[in-house]
DNA sequence: GTCTATACCCCGATAGAC
DNA sequence: GTCTATCGGGGTATAGAC
């Protein structure tokens, strides 16, 4: 592994512990093991370097929620699947976490990478949604896109409940609110009938 | 205002915007129109300043949630009226921001009012969706619990996509799946027919 | 109660030797 | 490619005068 591979992995690490503003070149060469110079020599600074990594885990996290969203399986299936993924809940979500750093919102080339991820994953909920729909599976009187955005918010909003409380208990209540809900929202034995 | 409420009103501000490791006691002193000296007259450092802070922000954001949940109308409307209070979305929520800040999570005393928040509202959004349901209003195959944690779920990630987005919109589209899940599961002309 | 002075360390980056 | 030296600034807090 390069010392540039390992700088943006150790980025990625502590952005995700501690967000931009909390981590510092100093921290990051201590953790990839790579001198003062040898990080200005592979970035151009902090700013540089936390983009390639922000890039990085984006490209990852968009790989495992098409996994769960583009395998087998109905729409409620594959929604419910990536609803109910294990998750390292109390770390927070890697990307989401990033949105509360203001030096990254406020950057449009640093906020890029996570609008374009939560942009992708709520219109490929949008889709399942609608193909469930499609089949006959999922309740027409659904919006697709709300339905989409509320299921991508689940998760968001179950890692800051869990955050809060210390414990995983109300991210995993919140996805099962949100299965239960899409389960009421099913079309009753859809499955085998239709 | 005494000199102690406008730092504290500097600091709640602050860490609304920045969070606690962005927020430093300068930048304190200077929104607050207080210098040095009385800051520290005043309070015994950082950490004892953000505590005041969060606990008034706390109990001024459990009061606005109070008055959404407990006032006149069905369970399913008091529902409604929390999620689709006017907010301001791109500035973020100021009790949910706190989860993403690692110094706050790792202080048992600093996270207390962010936790006690959030468990109050899970609680009270969980007696709300059970009155409704003992009303005949709501779907009795509900899990209370999972219902209330995926509706506060709900509007914290809805901040969280909003902010990666740039925009309102996300959590618009959120809260409008959330209240369209509610409604789903309403029991069909139960305000007037039970 | 509020002020200024001071302390010590870290931040983010650059320079130039090797 | 990596190292050490250096820089100007800010973070967080204490001391002591007024």
């Amino acid at each position: 592994m390069s010392t540039a591979d390992r700088l943006i992995d150790a980025t990625r690490e502590l952005l995700w512990e501690r967000g931009y503003t909390g981590t510092s070149p100093k921290a990051i060469q201590q953790r990839a093991g790579a001198g003062q110079g040898s990080m200005y020599h592979h970035f151009a600074g902090k700013q540089d370097l936390a983009l390639a990594a922000i890039r990085r885990t984006t490209a990852r996290m968009r790989e495992v929620a098409q996994a769960d969203l583009a395998g087998p399986g109905s729409a409620v299936e594959r929604i419910e699947r990536y609803l109910l993924r294990e998750r390292e809940v109390l770390r927070g979500c890697p990307a989401g976490r990033l949105t509360q750093d203001p030096d990254i919102v406020a950057s449009a080339e640093l906020r890029a990478p996570v609008d374009e991820l939560f942009d992708w994953l709520r219109a490929r909920l949008t889709a399942v949604v609608a193909e469930g729909q499609a089949a006959g599976e999922l309740s027409a009187s659904l919006d697709p896109r709300a339905a989409g955005a509320v299921i991508a918010a689940a998760v968001q909003g179950g890692y800051v409940l869990a955050r809060a409380a210390g414990t995983a208990e109300p991210f995993e209540q919140a996805v099962r609110g949100a299965v239960g809900l899409v389960r009421a929202a099913a079309v009753r034995g859809a499955a085998t009938t239709n």
